[in-house]
RNA sequence: GGCGCCAUAGCCAAGUGGUAAGGCAGAGGUCUGCAAAACCUUUAUCCCCGGUCCGAGUCCGGGUGGCGCCU
């Protein structure tokens, strides 16, 4: 009897706001379905950052393996172009090796891309072009390079506000250097066409409250497991401070406190601040996925209680190994 | 007991007669190569009572609370 998976390119993807108890339901998950784990997750893929990015341990990665992680020189920039173009790779992979790929992270932009059809040919990041318009920006004025977009892309700037200096930026890189116009695109919101895999969507949230008590709980077990030692490593081995993977929270606090910006408690105090307004803007994000799934995991309560709810959808879609 | 100062949103805080700046926190949202990033939106009738005035957070009297000084 042919396993239904052959033909397909079914996927399930876990994701949900920062511990919430994501990496371990889909550990469940794939130890069940004979899955293996893809994180989308934009701070896990560096190496070198574990502690802060709440890595899976050596004996999680033991038990089941896990990809798109420590794929990145925390020295280099990263880019969602760079994970979508490799977790292509390994998830075309594992369709050919017939196992499933749980993708399981909070980052929604990295989720996206596998999702949609995103076009990132073409125009890559240009450090000079950005340094350009980045001075530009600075010495006129924010306006300065919107009026600059909305004279060469109306439509395309009409989508973005003159302060959101980064992405105006792009939008101009996009131009100068594909000739492409940022206005003439845009994707569905259903994914269908163009999508790598075929998503079971799974959103995992908690009460507000309970979510933020677990953060904060988190939180303190980062600093006792010694976070402050692992950003104090990657800053002696002459990592610029100002790299993507140290504005990373958690790293990018700490770091302040090590160059006596702040005292420990006051890091401490930042981190659970950010960590909250990042679990509250993933949140945003998930919403807007209007096929996902919301399971809802009660108080402050493990994962694993909504584990037969979880495996109840997952069974209609295809059958226990 | 006396004298003085203060009392504005969860916090800090501007405003001294003309109909409540700003910052922080919170909440909501945006998202096509830095996304754990970047950006946008949003929150009060001014401690209570009485008075003056066309009009009071702003002036006067009383009360309550806090701070400081004095005996």
């Amino acid at each position: 009897m042919a396993d239904p998976r052959h033909n397909t390119r079914t996927a399930v993807i876990i994701a949900g706001p920062t511990a919430v108890g994501k990496s371990e339901a889909a550990l469940a998950v794939c130890e069940r379905y004979g899955g293996e784990l893809v994180s989308a997750d934009s701070m896990q893929v560096y190496r070198g950052l574990n502690i802060g990015t709440a890595k899976p341990t050596d004996a999680e990665r033991a038990r089941i393996p896990h990809h798109m992680i420590d794929i990145a020189d925390p020295h280099e920039p990263f880019s969602v172009a760079e994970y979508r173009a490799r977790a292509e790779v390994v998830i075309d992979d594992m369709f050919a090796r017939k196992a499933l790929p749980v993708i399981c992270g909070g980052s929604g932009l990295y989720i996206n891309s596998l999702l949609y059809d995103m076009d990132f040919s073409g125009t890559a990041g240009d450090a000079d072009l950005r340094e350009k318009y980045t001075r530009l920006a600075h010495d006129f004025g924010n306006s300065y390079i919107y009026d600059i977009l909305q004279r060469r892309d109306p439509a395309g700037a009409e989508k973005l506000h003159a302060n959101d200096r980064k992405k105006v930026i792009r939008a101009l890189e996009r131009i100068e250097k594909g000739g492409e116009r940022a206005g003439l695109r845009d994707f569905e919101r259903s994914f269908t066409a163009g999508s790598l895999i075929d998503p079971l969507l799974i959103v995992l949230t908690r009460d507000r409250a309970d979510l933020y008590e677990l953060i904060e709980q988190r939180t303190d077990r980062m600093i006792d497991a010694g976070l402050e030692q692992e950003v104090r490593g990657l800053t002696c081995g002459g990592m610029p401070e100002d790299g993507i993977s140290l504005l990373g929270i958690g790293y990018k606090e700490m770091l302040a406190y090590i160059r006596g910006d702040c005292d420990l408690p006051e890091a401490i105090r930042l981190i659970k601040q950010n960590s909250r307004r990042y679990a509250k803007r993933q949140m945003t994000w998930f919403r807007r996925w209007e096929n996902a799934l919301f399971f809802e995991i009660a108080g402050k309560t493990p994962v694993q209680n909504v584990l037969p709810e979880l495996f109840a959808v997952i069974d209609a879609e295809f059958p226990v190994k």
